[in-house]
DNA sequence: GAGCACTGC
């Protein structure tokens, strides 16, 4: 067992040449929520009441028969939530709506679904449970129809986007919040589901967060109709119970005790100034003096950073002392190709120990086992968006707190764990208490077009759990008048005819208008093709060690009128040799992004055809592509100043073509762009040459406007 | 002149 240093700046560090400096850790004086297995809420709501459920402490490994079903069945029964079983159904079966706080460990997302079938609630109808995630999804009904000892798709069931495992009989749904959420708009008032149970809720994805408001309002409504009532369970792991009480009518709490084991926290005794080097510090300090199979979690803020940090730890490593155990070092990020992203789950060799040195993406998506350090540098990179500017911002920041518990939490997965938090217990005390929830940090005009398909009555004043600011909702819905998604009538916004074939697809709002343009140019095809491309991540792999490879071998499919017209070469490249592995690896393509391109293209054409919409090909035709794309994004566009800096046609803004673009380091006179963001500069993202009048063309009017505010 | 947190329909 290892223990904390006594008196950390006595210990040695050999690596005094290559590190400066030893960080000093004092044990945080605040037990940490995720320890403290009996009372985990500090704040409950009065009307709470206390579930207790002391289930065994000592952690049960799964039984050697696991999979046999006698092996499941005491699995099952071992679960801390089974002794609150019978409390628990009655309590479910006599509320409308509660709130469920289960530590991780605790089972509640497994079994509350068996137990409310099982006990007969809501028989008539399907119990659905959302999650975030897909693999989430999938890997839960999973595991519930083995539990239930049935077929995957009989009783227990999945639906995420391209897969739907369900059938007549499936009575148990796990599906993705944005899948539950699609299936509203043919379906408000829900009516197959009985019981839906939003897991997960504490990570107040945007989906969930307007789940929240559409299945409140459907419960209401079905109660007014007579119908069949709907009832609601909050899934949630931490602290937000108030506001998510206070939201469902003082809804009651209950509480579910979990198996997470114990996490000792240390705090920085100085204020770090330098996050990277007091990681590089820290590792290598938990290195010398823990034994090796333990491993160590490092929370960087991004791949570049994550990519050097890799080579300097893998230097360093090189040249450890004699009788110091050896490092594998691995960098972990979304866009990191699947392959290597899968060495992570590898156990290191004896006498080894291994690094990971990831995004947030360990946070939540991605679980390693055996985890026994996490070093938390307290930063995080994220997406904030200013309205007034229509700006995305990505920016370095401070975790919240409850981000910095979640990070923690990663320790103790299998057994007691530590944390070494990079940053003193002063400077945790001012982190925000909770991250802003994802729908106060966007571009909300696809959830108000979304909410306008689901015909809510006045989008504007939706009841939001954390309500977006008035002017977000406000340029969203400008954003939407622009597309003539929307217009006003009798003082209500309403969906016009184009909107509400706009709303058929899962796309971003202009994409969707982009592909409803297409026929009058006559080029569907290529536009379908386009717009898939943009709405998944980059097909491109950029691997910075061998960036002349990458330049030399993508030559061929650059076009100079820009990213649309290049990707779409790629993809047609891609589509002729029928989209082979090896044909990806030469030329630098994500494979796996590009059959997800395959997947979302046979989507939206399937949408297309429901539609009746015409699919002609441009074939070699690329100008009617671009008109397409300017007729539908001239509201991103940009001009050439005689400074040779670019500034935006609406509103002067001053930007910058991004380095990734193809045309980095071109002059084109006047440019679409798909995106803007701001990081070191205000950067256009995926840029499509276009010809001025073109826009004129688009939208004269909004032109117009433009120049008359201009002028005054 | 030089860069891209993470999900999801």
């Amino acid at each position: 067992m290892w223990v904390p240093p006594k008196n950390p700046g006595s210990s040695s560090l050999p690596l005094a040449d290559t590190i400066p400096s030893i960080l000093r850790f004092g044990e945080g004086s605040g037990i940490p929520k995720l320890a403290s297995a009996t009372a985990p809420l500090g704040s409950a709501p009065r009307r709470a009441m206390l579930l207790a459920a002391p289930g065994p402490k000592r952690h049960t490994a799964p039984a050697s028969s696991a999979g046999s079903s006698s092996g499941l069945d005491s699995q099952r029964r071992s679960l801390p939530i089974f002794q609150a079983r019978g409390t628990l159904l009655g309590q479910l079966r006599s509320l409308d709506c509660a709130v469920l706080i289960g530590e991780t460990g605790s089972g509640k997302t497994t079994q509350i679904p068996q137990y409310l079938y099982e006990g007969g609630i809501g028989r008539q109808g399907i119990v659905a449970v959302t999650q975030p995630r897909r693999v989430a999804a999938i890997s839960l009904a999973t595991r519930v129809s083995d539990e239930k000892k049935t077929e995957l798709g009989k009783l227990v069931g999945y639906t995420v986007r391209f897969e739907d495992l369900t059938s007549e009989e499936t009575k148990i749904k796990f599906l993705t919040d944005g899948m539950l959420l699609r299936e509203a708009i043919g379906d408000p008032l829900m009516a197959k589901y009985s019981v839906v149970i939003l897991d997960e809720a504490h990570e107040r994805t945007i989906h969930t967060d307007v789940l929240f408001g559409v299945v409140k309002a459907a419960q209401k409504r079905r109660k007014e109709l007579g119908k069949s009532p709907l009832k609601i369970i909050i899934m949630s792991a931490t602290m937000d119970v108030d506001l998510f009480s206070q939201y469902f009518n003082g809804a009651p709490v209950l509480y579910l005790e979990g198996r997470q084991h114990p996490i000792q926290i240390f705090y920085a005794k100085q204020s770090q100034s330098d996050y990277l080097q007091a990681a590089l510090v820290t590792v290598f300090q938990i290195h010398q003096e823990a034994p090796p199979p333990q491993d160590i979690l490092v929370f960087l803020t991004g791949q570049e950073e994550i990519e050097a940090m890799t080579k300097t730890c893998r230097d360093i490593a090189k040249h450890l002392p004699d009788g110091c155990p050896q490092m594998v070092v691995m960098p972990l990020y979304a866009s990191l190709p699947y392959s290597q992203q899968l060495r992570v789950f590898q156990t290191a060799p004896k006498g080894y120990r291994k690094v990971v040195l990831s995004t947030n993406i360990a946070e939540t998506s991605i679980t390693i086992a055996g985890i026994k350090y996490v070093v938390d540098t307290g930063m995080v990179k994220a997406k904030k968006y200013s309205p007034e500017s229509g700006l995305e911002v990505l920016a370095v920041q401070r975790v919240s707190k409850a981000q910095a518990w979640q990070r923690a939490g990663r320790a103790g997965r299998e057994d007691s764990g530590l944390c070494y938090r990079l940053y003193t217990e002063d400077e945790f005390e001012k982190f925000d208490k909770m991250t802003i929830p994802e729908i106060q940090r966007c571009n909300l005009a696809g959830v108000m077009l979304h909410l306008l398909a689901l015909r809510i009555p006045n989008v504007l004043t939706f009841d939001f759990m954390s309500k977006p600011s008035p002017e977000a909702l406000q340029a969203a819905v400008e954003q939407l008048a622009l597309l003539g998604a929307v217009e006003r009538k009798d003082d209500q916004l309403i969906l016009t005819p184009l909107g509400r074939r706009m709303a058929a697809f899962p796309l971003e709002p202009k994409f969707s208008k982009t592909i409803l343009m297409a026929p009058k140019f006559h080029c569907t095809e290529e536009i379908l093709t386009i717009v898939s491309l943009l709405s998944v991540d980059s097909v491109l792999y950029n691997p910075p060690s061998r960036r002349d490879e990458v330049q030399a071998v993508r030559k061929k499919f650059i076009s100079s009128e820009g990213d649309h017209i290049t990707l779409l070469n790629i993809y047609r490249a891609f589509k002729n040799i029928s989209g082979n592995r090896e044909w990806c690896k030469e030329n630098f393509v994500n494979s796996r992004n590009m059959m997800l391109v395959s997947d979302v293209r046979a989507q939206l054409r399937d949408i297309c055809i429901k539609l009746s919409i015409p699919l002609e090909s441009s074939r070699s035709d690329t100008g009617n592509i671009r008109r397409c794309l300017a007729h539908s994004l001239f509201m991103n566009t940009a001009e050439l100043q005689a400074d040779g800096t670019y500034a935006t046609t609406d509103t002067h803004q001053l930007v910058a073509i991004h380095p990734s673009s193809v045309l980095f380091h071109c002059k084109p006179a006047c440019v679409t762009y798909n995106e803007l963001l701001h990081t070191n500069k205000c950067y256009m993202r995926d840029l499509c040459v276009v010809d001025a009048d073109w826009l004129y063309d688009a939208a004269p009017e909004y032109f117009r406007r433009k120049l008359r505010a201009a002028k005054n």
